[in-house]
DNA sequence: GTAGAAGCTTGAGATGAATCAAGGGGTTCA
DNA sequence: TGAACCCCTTGATTCATCTCAAGCTTCTAC
């Protein structure tokens, strides 16, 4: 690989307004170019950072997708996200300054590397960076308030309607169908991330077939009736 | 009730290691105790602040014990964390300038009510400030795939024994026991955090009692086998 | 192109937790 | 001090999901 040669520059990518603060003047826009030091290729299947690894730098995704995953002593294992590009991935480091998961391409992926001490230098002269890290960290945690809710209290069925409806609601912010998506994960890593097994979400996706709900072909999902989608989610199960 | 009229200052507090950063100057520190404004009390049963609430501040709890819920529409309820003296509450309300959240005292409570604005500002001078803060998202970020990894994989004796144990090492962290602790909050509450029903709670603390692993009297809980617990938390269940 | 591996689907049966139900005990407030 | 209410426990039963198992499809690599 040839080391970066084209100078790195936020202030040109069209992924700026999903991953940078907006409304910015020319100075500091000028400022946040320094943010991101390099770029990284992460292939298919190999990590970005791992579970014990020296925390170092934010990265904002280019391109490809993500999962992170927690992998405890004895083997249990737990999807924690999935992201997407213009997602920031390697908030879980900064407090103790090493990452406490792993970051797993799903296909083919490039990174924006922001060292983290840089980030934190600029966002005491920019205040619109500072905000917008603040926000990107509160937006996490409320992330996972609503999969607390998820794991907590739906059921099988709710738990992958929600996960359908969310993929294809980030999918679309980013100019992709509302209503076609790819599948970059296995049935396993799904229901990971929904703490179910995976006989569970093979079989719960056959039911919204059944039910005229979605199409499914391997990974290719086509859904047909959003708002079924919806009402499952936002319906209590049956009141007494 | 009177006005806060003795001046807040967090560099003679003797829960200042738990909620501020560590060895600052003299001058860092007189900056820090412009950071509280004002202290507030919310009495047992009350809300700090609730869902849609417009956000204001942090609030670090001085005295009491707080529970943090999600109520979506449809009546499901999922308690998203239990907060104790010396940490940190509001942080879900930054991403959206509102909160996504309840904090309901489980007991007479007093917090520091910290003005958010007056954070990002002083972050900006105090860079141990800043980083503190950092960290304190991070934590939450990570504490959160914890919660994950037990709502997504564990079953309900795991899941009590993580309960248990990450309550006495806190309340120890501040100076309590290792081993007895009163519960704030009801077997309900319990469950919603575990996402467990009631009765499987109440049966599930039967159950180590008669394994001879807890002793319980109601809300007083004296742990007898620290270790039973811990090998229940990092076992994975029988593997084949 | 072919073999092997990995991923997916489906069925049958087991099981952990939910649900429904009843009774007892504590706490709180008048 | 008493009474109502909330909280907790326990039992019987049901049900959703897991487990185990087999077969099939798709992708990958040689």
């Amino acid at each position: 690989m040839k080391p970066e040669a084209i100078k790195v520059a936020c202030s040109n990518c069209n992924l700026r307004e999903l991953c940078m603060p907006m409304g910015l003047s020319e100075h500091d826009l000028e400022r946040l170019d320094d943010l991101v030091t390099t770029r990284r290729k992460v292939k298919r299947g190999s990590t970005l950072f791992s579970n014990g690894e020296k925390f170092t730098s934010l990265y904002a995704i280019r391109t490809g997708f993500f999962k992170t995953c927690l992998a405890s002593e004895d083997g249990r294992d737990q999807v924690t996200g999935f992201q997407m590009a213009g997602e920031i991935i390697g908030l879980d480091g900064i407090v103790n300054d090493q990452h406490s998961c792993d970051a797993v391409a799903l296909e083919d992926a490039e990174v924006c590397v922001m060292p983290f001490d840089r980030i934190e230098e600029i966002s005491r002269e920019v205040t619109a960076l500072q905000h917008h890290v603040h926000k990107i960290m509160s937006r996490e945690i409320v992330r996972e308030h609503g999969v607390m809710l998820l794991l907590g209290s739906m059921r099988a069925e709710e738990r992958l309607a929600a996960f359908l409806l969310n993929l294809v609601q980030r999918l679309h912010s980013r100019g992709f169908s509302q209503t076609e998506l790819v599948l970059r994960m296995t049935r396993e890593e799904i229901g990971s991330y929904l703490g179910l097994k995976l006989e569970t979400v093979s079989r719960t996706f056959s039911k919204f077939v059944d039910d005229g709900i979605v199409e499914v072909k391997q990974r290719q999902v086509k859904i047909l009736d959003t708002e079924a989608l919806q009402r499952m989610v936002n319906t209590q199960p049956q009141c007494h």
